[in-house]
DNA sequence: GTTAGCATGTAAGGAGTTACATGATTTT
DNA sequence: AAAATCATGTAACTCCTTACATGCTAAC
């Protein structure tokens, strides 16, 4: 009844919200333009996540133009900002390395605020990423070596594909640990300074 | 109630099951080594799956020691394989070109059953993903300039890498319906010759 | 004779999605 | 004043996941 979020988007909202308050329309193009490269999210995800959040305290509406008043007469723009709670949820959040984090879209959406992210969680969420996806390679090419025969050539270009995909982003995230080991021997804090970690710019 | 299924799963267990009668388990194992690298399936997620398809008729049991007795005293595997409405099922959904090709799952799994599909309707679906991930791209670099200010490097390398991705995949899709036309070119069968497309070695 | 892997299932529920519905505001 | 786009929301549904439960069979 309650729906209970608590995927990806809950930490997306609050990621953006953290930053600055926003209403809903704008949040989506933000979440979007985010993460729009692995994941999409509409209005019939969104809003009724939004409510949840702030039924739960965590996000409080500050409604232009009468305040707190979704459904009567007079709505407008509804402009949802971080409450106390919501910045403890945040952190909470963000200082999980779990499975979660390893998986597909919850690693986009982690590494989207690595930013707000301590560097050792960082480079937990890195490394459970990358032995994740060395597990599948594993199981891949052992399943590979035992099918062999009578798979068609789409089939086998599927699969190539799919192999070189995942060892492309294998070879990403040893270049991003390697700079994150880099700038975390320097003293200071989690600023992320990785601005040149060389490698991947010879995908022309 | 009855569940209705109609995503991924059944169109990969009927393309599997169209090859040769399997059990669950090693259903189970084929599936995730064809699909591995962008998708993996549980039991809880398979055996359900295979429920209905029975219900519908579109599989049927051959049960090894004692035929149809799922659940009474004695049980070993259960082979299913596919009956005559399942095969024009397979045909019918096979022969949708539909957005859901486009989508990442959808396309995987109908390009893993390439072999079967009629040729125009293989260039419908790498003609349609295509244009899907070119809109992506689009709105992503419209996204991109607007934004630009106040970036920390993490949000951007996220969709720097997921920008690159996106790009490989669309060359990657350019040879396939290059190599496409060239076979189409020939007359003969669906037979997907598409041995030499020439292009993706040049990723090492 | 007990661990390890093969094999089959169910109940409950999570995390969005789709389709729909509506009103406000800016642009043309 | 019509069209586009901004803006907010709900009901019903889907497709799959998680956790659990069970029993057979082979290896050690």
């Amino acid at each position: 009844m309650s729906s209970q979020r608590s995927g990806v988007l809950e930490l997306a909202i609050l990621g953006l919200l953290h930053e600055t308050p926003l209403h809903g329309y704008e949040l989506r193009k933000r979440l979007n333009s985010l993460l729009g490269a692995f994941r999409a999210f509409g209005y019939g995800s969104l809003y009724p996540c939004l409510k949840d959040l702030l039924a739960k305290g965590l996000i409080a509406d500050d409604a232009v133009g009468g305040p707190a008043k979704p459904l009567a007469g007079r709505r407008s723009k509804i402009v949802y900002r971080m409450t106390a709670d919501g910045k403890e949820r945040l952190e909470d959040l963000l200082a999980q390395s779990g499975p979660a984090s390893w998986e597909d879209d919850g690693f986009g959406v982690h590494f989207a605020f690595f930013g707000l992210t301590q560097a050792d969680i960082r480079m937990r969420i890195l490394e459970g990423r990358r032995s994740r996806l060395e597990e599948r390679l594993e199981a891949f090419r052992a399943a590979a070596t035992r099918t062999r025969e009578r798979v068609d050539s789409y089939t086998l270009e599927l699969q190539r594909h799919g192999l070189e995909s995942v060892e492309r982003e294998v070879r990403w995230l040893n270049e991003l640990i390697a700079s994150e080991r880099q700038s975390g021997a320097a003293p200071g804090s989690n600023t992320g300074d990785h601005t040149d970690g060389g490698g991947a710019s010879t995908a022309g």
